[in-house]
Parts: structure tokens; sequence; C-alpha cells
RNA sequence: GCCGAGGUAGCUCAAUGGUUGAGCAACGGUUUUGUAAACCGUAGGUUGUGGGUUCAAAUCCCAUCCUCGGCUCCA
């Protein structure tokens, strides 16, 4: 109730901004303005451009639309009386909006001198919307479509009170606090060069120590479900990609050919063909079947300049790649393991905001894809039955399949909402026809299926939502450095280092600070890299063999002798546990 | 790629046409310290890069690179 209520005042929002906007700025054409999630938008065509300080202004005009409570007058006409009113007054957009309405009555709202085309409902006046604020300004395509005109889109939120406007404000500076490229920076994880390159990541050593620990437990999962590691080049000849078809159909993202001895090379933009290689370098059986051959592959993408965002998006990725080739009868139990692989990882990270996307074929035009029509029912059955057995919801997506097979998507939602794609399991009926894949079974030669899959997606973009998904609170096992030993005075040097060896040799992750500074700078540094456990070493600990452990929280555990210390500590790294074994 | 906003010390930021500055970090010294910042000092910059306007440019103009917010596209 309250929530479609806020609905329809988020939507007179921005019919009041674009009658602000008019009013203010004379000439400017009007796109669309919808509300959504938190609040509005509304595309506009001017030859101004708008300014931050224009927003104050615009709002403040709001305020008064809002002050003088003008009704929303509902009118029903017709199309052509429709294309008289928006015709008249050059909006062209509006127009044609109209004209591929397919009604025959058309419903227009007006408050003041503003009339808009709406299906509405609206407010009774404009007076019943107070709490709102405009955000930001973006460029926007019309109709989403880069060959039409770029409007210019005003962005703000709405909230039925304040309290609800302002714990939005607050919500979104917090999440700007866990912004995984901020924290980047802080705990000196990763960080982009211009000399290198947009897109491509260097890796600190402390987010280099991350990075290894989590390509190391992936490999290690991977072993335990049966795939074996492979390695391929980075770059491998045009021909290869000609072969597989990736030249043509995917070379708007791939870097240009390098040419060597008049030959030219091409750096990699996917693993798959050199599986593939792998796959066709031995004769196969069917007892060979299912073989999952998974890498750490390294891919390079051409992403368009104004896509890049921190780790989430780049131009230089690894991918936790494999390439599992089956028979028909194997399909339904691969993709099964697949999705339970996926789940166990995302149990694992603690993630439980994921949305889950199955995209099929467009059954009425088979013409578009490749494959037998057989293949891509059993192969979708089998992504569907997956996500049923196993009673995960899903958005079915009908058409979304690549033309060389369906998919199922899993998408982690980041700090501030937005959707980012990780595991991915793909069924490919194009690359085993291209490069003649096949096995022998009884039935003689047969061609395997091949189903594509990444769990974490790529290490680049996971870790980045591993960042803001811990607020750079990681988990032990994964904590660069896994508890900070500080000395109160230079007399416990000595044994502090002799903890720090036998927290080594246990295969921890000890740092020592054994700077004469005072205890509180120390534990005031040690917090600030976000280190599990601080290690407090005084006299009394010395003497004692012991430490003085303080949490994350600022709890202090006194007198823990060093051998409980490091069984805890060795117990809660194995267990892979998201919650302190000391707390 | 497109629209818009930016780029000043390792980090966070100040300086609106008139000598680039502060805090933190770094380095040197003093302090040997019990739970979130000891004190004093030193060094650090071709203001992203290239060009132009001007007696004078971080500041104005042009180009270019990079970053950010979106659009479009995707792991």
């Amino acid at each position: 109730m309250e929530n479609a209520n806020i609905e329809v005042k988020r939507h007179s929002c921005s019919h009041i901004l674009a009658a602000a906007v008019q009013e203010l700025f004379k000439g400017t054409k009007l796109g669309i303005g919808p509300a959504i999630e938190n609040g509005f938008y509304y595309d506009f065509l001017s030859d101004h451009k708008f300014t931050p300080e224009d927003l104050k202004t615009i709002e403040k005009k709001m305020q008064q639309i809002v002050a003088s409570a003008q009704p929303f007058v509902c009118q029903k006409v017709s199309k052509a009386e429709a294309l008289k009113i928006f015709g008249d007054k050059g909006e062209e957009f509006k127009v044609e909006l109209i004209k591929e309405l397919p009604e025959d009555e058309i419903t227009i709202y007006t408050n003041g001198n503003f009339t808009d085309l709406c299906r509405g409902p609206h407010m009774e006046h404009t007076g019943k919307i107070k709490h709102f604020k405009l955000t930001h300004t973006a460029g926007a395509y019309w109709r989403g479509d880069e060959k039409r005109p770029q409007m210019q889109r005003i962005y703000g939120i709405a909230f039925e009170t304040k309290e609800e406007l302002n714990d939005y404000i607050k919500q979104q500076e917090e999440a700007a606090k866990r912004d995984h490229r901020k924290l980047g920076t802080d705990l000196k994880l990763f960080f982009m060069d211009e000399d290198i390159g947009p897109g491509l990541v260097l890796w600190q050593p402390k987010g280099g120590m991350l990075r290894k620990t989590l390509e190391d437990w992936i490999r290690a999962e991977n072993l335990k479900r049966g795939y074996d590691m492979v390695f391929s080049p980075h770059i491998a000849r045009l021909h290869l990609w000609q072969k597989s078809g990736h030249a043509n159909f995917y070379s708007e993202n791939m870097f240009s050919p390098i040419e060597v001895d008049d030959q030219k090379y091409q750096l990699k933009p996917m693993n798959c063909p050199f599986h593939i290689s792998i796959y066709n370098s031995e004769l196969r059986s069917y007892r060979d079947l299912p073989l999952r051959l998974a890498e750490l592959g390294t891919v390079y993408r051409y992403e368009r300049s104004g896509v890049m965002h921190g780790l989430l998006r780049v131009r230089g990725f690894t991918q936790d790649d494999a390439h599992i080739f089956c028979t028909p009868e194997q399909i339904e139990s691969e993709v099964q393991a697949c999705f339970e692989f996926a789940l166990h990882i995302f149990k694992t990270f603690g993630f439980e905001k994921y949305k889950v996307e199955l995209s099929t074929w467009d059954e009425t035009k088979p013409e578009n894809y490749t494959g037998k029509a057989e293949d891509w029912h059993r192969a979708q059955a089998a992504l569907e039955d997956v996500l049923k057995k196993n009673n995960i919801p899903y958005t079915a997506q009908a058409g979304e399949a690549a033309f060389y097979g369906p998919k199922i998507d899993i998408k982690l939602i980041d700090a501030i909402g937005r959707p980012w794609q990780l595991s991915t399991i793909q069924f490919d009926f194009n690359l085993p026809e291209r490069f003649d894949l096949t096995y022998i079974a009884k039935e003689g030669r047969q061609r395997p299926l091949m189903v594509h899959r990444a769990m974490l997606g790529s290490i680049e973009r996971f870790i980045g939502i591993l960042i803001e998904h811990y607020a750079g609170l990681f988990p032990l096992w994964l904590a660069l450095v896994q508890a900070k030993i500080l000395t109160l005075t230079d007399e416990q040097i000595p044994f502090a280092k002799e903890l720090a060896q036998k927290m080594r040799e246990a295969g921890l992750r000890p740092e020592l600070d054994l700077r004469p500074e005072k205890l509180g700078a120390k534990i005031r540094q040690a917090h600030l890299e976000k280190v599990p456990y601080t290690l407090v070493i005084g006299a009394k600990e010395a003497q004692n063999k012991t430490a003085t452990i303080r949490l994350r929280s600022g709890k202090n555990l006194e007198g823990v002798s060093v051998d409980d210390l490091i069984a805890k500590l060795s117990e809660e790294v194995k267990s892979f546990s998201l919650k302190p074994y000391f707390n």
C-alpha cells in the first residue's frame, strides 16, 4: 500500500521536475520521466548544459510548485488530439511515443501550465510531495539507442518522510566508504597506473596475498570436483580466432592483432579455443568423459573507454574458467555439479543477495542459433531443472541466450545496489562443430557437448565484490595480515619475533610493529589496516609466553597462551569461518 | 564510444590571473610508552601531458591522456 503510494509520488516528482525545467529553460524538449528505485528521473533535450548549480535552482522551482499545491488534472483525449497538443509544442519525442501507442484514447495529466503524456496515476495535487532531492545529471540516449539523440537525464530521490530521505543519503555515504576503489587504495591492495593503461590492474603485496589465497582456494575446489588444471598462452595465431569465429563475431571486444614474422597473433579474449585444442590433442573415448579442463586464464578484452570501473570492469582479467566436455547423458549431472559448486562458493563467502537468470533461445527463430533443436531442448531442460530442484528463484529470459547456447548467470549486488555478473554456466553448440570435436563411443564417432563455466567470474571482479561485501574486514583465512603483533617497549622485541616466527611456521600471516611508538598509536594503525587480531605484547605477556588479543570490536582477551592462540587461529583459517573464533 | 564533472605532494584537501599551501604518511632526532594519533625538525611539486593567450597561468583557451557519474555494452 505504502509502496504503491511512494511509486506514485516519485512519478509525480518527475512531472514536477519537468515542469520546473521547462519553466526555467524555455525550449527544453521532453523525453520520458519514470519513477525508479528510491526516486525518479526525467530525460531532457536542451542546448543548455545542466550544472550542479542548475540542479539547486531547479529544486527551488520544484519546491515552489509543491508549495502552490497544483492539482494534477487527468484528461482523456483522442490520439489525434494528443498528437496535435504535443505536436504544437514541438515535443517530437512525445509525438513519437503517441504514434506507437495502440490505444485510441490517451490520458494526459496537467498541473499548472505543464501537461505531459502519462498513463498515471498521480497524487491529487503537487503539495503532497515534500521529501525529494535532485542528485545528479547524466547523458542518456533516447530510447536507449546510441544511434538516437543523447539527452540529459536529471536524477532525483524521493521518500515519504524526511527521515527516510536522510537515512537513504546516509546509507549512500556508508556505501561509498566501502567502495572497493577507496578501500583498495587505503589498504594498499591494488591500483591502476596511467602509464600502464586503463583497465589494467597492478596488485600490491597485500592485494597480491589476497589474490593468491583466493586462487589457491579455487584451484583446490576445482581439483576436488574432478577438474584438471591446464595452462595456455596469452596470444595465439589470428587463424585460431578465425576458426573459432571470434575474429568475426567478437572482434569489437578484441585488442588489435600483433604482427610478428609476417604472421598475425591475437591477444586472447577467451580461453575456449585453447581448451578445445587440448581436448583435440588426444583421441577421446567415451570413457574419458566428462573431461573437465580448468584454468585461471587471463584474458584481454577491449572495453569501451567509458565503461571501466575499478576491479569490476577491466580490460585484462583472469577468469576461473573451465570447459566441460561430456556426453548428452551426462548433461544433467554436470549442470547440477556446476550449480552446487556455485552455491558452495556463495555460501563460503557469505553472499546472500544475488539473482539468478536463465537465458533460453527464442523458439520461434531457430535460424538465429547454431546447434540442433534437441540439444537446445535438453540443455535448457537441464538448466531449468537444476534451478527448480534446488528451489532457487530465478528470472527466465526467453530469447536472451547467445546464438551458441543457453545459460544460467548469477549476479551479485554491490554496496550501492548495482548487479555484477559472477558465475555463469553456458552451453556451447558452436565450437564443438567448428573444431570438429569427437569422441569414440560404442555407436562410433560422436560429437561431445561442451559447457563453458566460470564460478567466481573473474578474479578481479570477485575480489572487488569481496572487498565491498566485507567492507575490507576479511575473514581470517583471506585476511592479508591475520595478526599484528605490537610491542610495548624494545624489551619485548625478542619474544615478539619468536611469536611471529612460530605463527609463520604454523602457516599464519603475522606482521610485527616494533616501532618505539605509544601503544595507542600502534593500535590505531592496526585498526585502520583492518587487521582481524591485534596482539599486544608487554612485559607480562613476554614473561608468561602469552598475548593479549585485541579484537576488531575493541574487546581484549588477556593472557592467551601462545600455543592456544596459534591452534585456534589455525583452526579458524582451516574452517574458512566467517566468524572469528576469538570474540 | 557518447553526455556531463574532474585531475594540485604517497593519501585527503586548500589556493579564481600575482612567490603553490595544510593535515596525515615518509625521513632525522628526542621520547621506552598498557589499548584509536607523543614532541621538535627535514624533505617532498615542471599543478596529468603538450601547445596557446598574458608583463604574469594551478587558475583563461585549444588538443590529448586518465579518473568519476550515467547511457550503451559485458566476466
